[in-house]
DNA sequence: TCACTTATGCTCAAACTGAGCATTGTGCCG
DNA sequence: CGGCACAATGCTCAGTTTGAGCATAAGTGA
């Protein structure tokens, strides 16, 4: 709130405070049923190289954020960003990975699907499975083995804090995000469970890092990346996980003409969850959201499927077409 | 993107590029039956003063935007915050109404949701029934009259397009965000009505604005607000329309004990519908989202009713616990 | 030609929705 | 005090939507 006073002055300059401000984005492809982003290698000499997620200033020139955006990626990696859609602006001062003297620093981060991934442009860049940097997230062959792990190390530090309204609350919250003591598995939940790993000290990125974390197993809790490049990562994965449910934004991510096991397996590899096949054509066709072109697929095992392509006017047609993702109990 | 040099050193101080970064929080309350937003008067004496939303600096000493946020409200509203959640960064040049000296300047906005509403602690401070702002999002005692004016002037602005394929894009918009040519209503699309009015002219706020807007009927198109105020303000009331679906967020508008009744007409006032009051409870039970207390109403005309409590347990229970609302067609 | 693999069609019971009708308490008005 | 108006609650019912499978079709490779 601002008192009278403080709002006086037409051009509100009071506002100011100058920070510094960048831009991250998560850009995400899907291929050979795989979810992908784009990384790039960051950091300097003093702790060694990491994965990084790009990003830069923010450019000034645009009238818009998310131009500036979509200009300073396709200039740079020659991509043509098909959807962009702003994620969140992260302003941690203990988490940003400095301080820029006294700034305040924010990173306003975006999310962008493509539709094929290009060689990448940039030497140091590269795509990359995101569940390789958060291997819990991905169910789709089961329950991934690495949670075993991963839940004694949660349930530890529940039953570590010393009072116990704190430790039930913290059981709780494991129920609610890694469906312990009882709760459901919830795919939406990414960010929530990064968070919860961050604080059980379980993520080498967590700045006082428990000798815990530092030799943590990579392949139980995921490859590290650059400051909180992570939790960004979480943040983009959490909200796609979301958005397909409602809005057709998959099919940014396919080809022109595209069959609807591929287009199964993208929303698979995104949710990290299987569904029912027979259920997932069911729902698409009700919904509208492809047509049949008179293309099949050939040269592949099995019997050949039939291309079909997006049928754009469902954007015209239903207020909120997408997938309710209704996960296979086993057998896709 | 970024080049390998450019993200070298380990501070990644290329991020700077000091901006202007400042707050803007949408608070909302709900009593008898009205969604309200907590105003402020802002503006110098050129244009006249003119209502807008509490906004401020960003404050450097929290370690959390969030944490920031809160303290700089709670401290001037002595509102206690309940629910907060981040909106959106808003950075357009051209909207922001000032450009601060060549600063980019950014707005980073919260939804905060209040229990009850204090005589708001500053003089210059007020609720405001949002519906004041975005007069044509009230449903709830049938499609607005303002709808009318609005359309004819939303097709003679799609019609004024000199190219087919533009005009035919327009038309396309305006039956997804308003219903028209054959689509429907969705009440979610708030931000997307407000920036086509934008567009269109209809808005005063926008800087080249035309005579038209100027000298708007503010029954049909609303009270302007500060700056790009009303956008922010029609962001979270879309954000809010959403959430209330899967997330029990309604009841941080609530008091402690309630009438099942109470709370329709609070989802009903966020949403800008009407509900089917029988089916309206049965959700309700079904979700488990309250218990019964054993008071109940009393003094009011017709059958007292039972007061019930939110029970918090669902959250635990329930993936996404919350009102798929499902609007009555005319009687509630 | 057989074995295998994936594509597609179709069925069925259970759960969920959208709309109403019917009944039950209360305060108020002659 | 009986009748009314007005909400609160209970309950029904048909039409959909879901979750799970069974069955068949149509290629590939040995």
């Amino acid at each position: 709130m601002t008192t009278a006073q403080e709002t006086e002055g037409e051009a509100q300059s009071t506002l100011s405070n100058p920070s510094a401000v960048g831009l991250v984005a998560v850009i995400v492809a899907a291929t050979d049923g795989e979810p992908r982003a784009l990384t790039v290698q960051v950091g300097g000499q003093a702790r060694g190289r990491s994965d990084g997620l790009p990003a830069g200033p923010l450019v000034p020139e645009h009238p818009t954020l998310e131009r500036g955006l979509r200009a300073w990626v396709e200039r740079q990696t020659h991509q043509r960003l098909g959807y962009v859609e702003q994620l969140y602006t992260f302003g941690d001062r203990d988490r940003q990975g400095d301080d820029d003297g006294g700034l305040h620093s924010l990173s306003v981060a975006y999310l962008a699907l493509v539709r094929e991934l290009r060689p990448a442009g940039l030497a140091e860049a590269a795509w990359r499975n995101w569940y390789h940097y958060l291997p819990w997230e991905d169910w789709r062959a089961g329950r991934p083995d690495s949670l075993g792990e991963i839940e004694a190390k949660l349930l530890a530090w529940a039953e570590g804090s010393g009072d116990p309204k704190q430790r039930r609350r913290r059981e709780d919250r494991l129920g609610l995000t890694f469906g312990l003591c009882g709760g459901a598995w919830n795919e939406e939940r990414v960010l929530e469970r990064y968070e919860l790993l961050f604080e059980a000290g379980l993520i080498p990125e967590a700045q006082g890092q428990s000798g815990e974390a530092r030799d943590a197993d990579l392949t139980v809790t995921g490859q590290p990346m650059a400051l909180d490049h992570r939790r960004v990562l979480a943040t983009a994965i959490g909200r796609l996980r979301g958005k397909i449910k409602y809005r057709p934004v998959v099919f940014e991510l396919m080809p022109p003409t595209f069959t609807l096991f591929q287009l199964q397996r993208t929303v698979e590899a995104l949710s990290g969850t299987n569904l029912h096949k027979q259920n997932f054509r069911r729902l698409v066709a009700q919904q509208g959201l492809v047509e049949e072109t008179d293309g099949v697929t050939s040269g592949a095992t099995g019997r050949p499927a039939r291309l079909v392509r997006f049928r754009r006017e469902v954007l015209l047609e239903r207020p909120a077409p997408g997938f309710r993702l209704r996960p296979a109990r086993r057998p896709t």
